[in-house]
DNA sequence: GCGTTTCGCTACGGGTCGTAGCGTAACCGG
DNA sequence: CCGGTTACGCTACGACCCGTAGCGAAACGC
């Protein structure tokens, strides 16, 4: 979404005709059908106007480019991440990693996500834009299993909070990471018994297998 | 590169005008200068082709397109991984990250990889390209390190062949994704301090820690 | 020399990009 | 109801890159 917020809150109507809200979603749905049908590198912008109902010029208006869209387009996927209390760490461990890995069964995002972060090696506000959009609701998932943990006692208390933000950072890095390489990197499901593999090992450690 | 050989392994002299040994060389040096310059999507064949001082066309007879090229081009990066050995599972551990860290170090791998492994993901052969002149050789490190490490009597032996091939896939799957995550999503370096407390979690486990 | 294959070069049709310009539509205030 | 303002649909455009065809010249083995 374009934020060009004119910085005065009190009745903001810029007069005018407004921006269609129904546009948007159709832009965005259309994106990802798009996604299904053609991948990243064959999307145009011109095919999802047109599946969109919508002029090419009115896409360009809202976003600046492909890299932003797509974003746009995928990021709403990951509203639906929750994670329900499972009683235990590592039954909690195996949520998470069902989510990530449900997520990233879907055709948009298996060919969306790594193109998007191979863009944003090179374009640091569309780092930024992945950043708040998409890593940051994953990442709660983690920050909030810990906290779980922590009170059941299954984790040591970390009375550092900087110390504390290392290891929570460490542990998305570990268990997003994971997911994603096994999906699309070795190309295999990440599935039930993977995640139960996955989830022995990070609580255990390499020595308790 | 192109493997068009003629089954025939005795004399295999085509009879004509050999390529250019200089210019494979040449072409890959080129695009790994143009990855740094460019990146992934600015990157085009034709200014490939006049960096390297060659025609566009050669560059035509010798790969399918931009994606083959660039896994070539940057699969070379990936001849010097090796891993000497540090006496214990931790320090070899350690070893592979800060290897595995090095080359994502690169401009070239940052921005070239992932597009790659995106366009993987619609793409059979370009999958298969990737994981024998890639994936491969990272592997062999983690399959490794664990044999040395079963001899030290530091894990126990795993008689089930099967059983000890998923280990290490899983194994692999989450040092390599922890590296790539680190380094290509949360954009950030892993460095000395992150190996250490990556390869305590990795080995001792969340309870552990 | 002869056949064969590669090379450099030029040229081309086809596709996508991102923008400009125009007339029309929607919403607001007076 | 009527200007003011902004969004929309449409068309057209130059610029760029793609991938290939066709040519003559160069580099091999025989």
């Amino acid at each position: 979404m374009v934020t060009d917020m004119p910085s005065r809150p009190p009745a903001s109507r810029p007069s005018g005709r407004p921006r269609s809200a129904a546009a948007d979603t159709a832009i965005l749905e259309a994106t990802r059908a798009a996604l299904v049908d053609l991948g990243w590198s064959r999307l145009t912008l011109g095919d999802v106007a047109t599946r969109a109902g919508v002029a090419k010029t009115t896409l360009y208006r809202r976003w600046a480019g492909k890299n932003e869209l797509v974003v746009d387009a995928v990021a709403v996927l990951f509203d639906e991440l929750e994670l329900p209390d499972r009683g235990s760490l590592a039954a909690d461990v195996e949520g998470v990693v069902r989510q990530f890995a449900a997520i990233l069964d879907r055709p948009e995002t298996k060919t969306a996500l790594m193109a998007v972060v191979a863009e944003a090696t090179r374009d640091a506000p569309l780092r930024e834009r992945i950043r708040t959009s998409i890593v940051e609701r994953q990442k709660r998932l983690v920050v909030e299993g810990r906290a779980r943990a922590a009170a059941r006692g299954e984790l040591p208390d970390e009375p550092d909070a900087g110390a504390a933000g290392r290891a929570a950072d460490l542990i998305f890095d570990v268990v997003a990471g994971a997911v994603v390489h096994r999906t699309l990197v070795s190309g295999q499901p990440a599935d039930a018994e993977w995640a139960r593999a996955f989830t022995r090992l990070l609580l255990d450690g390499l020595a308790g297998v």
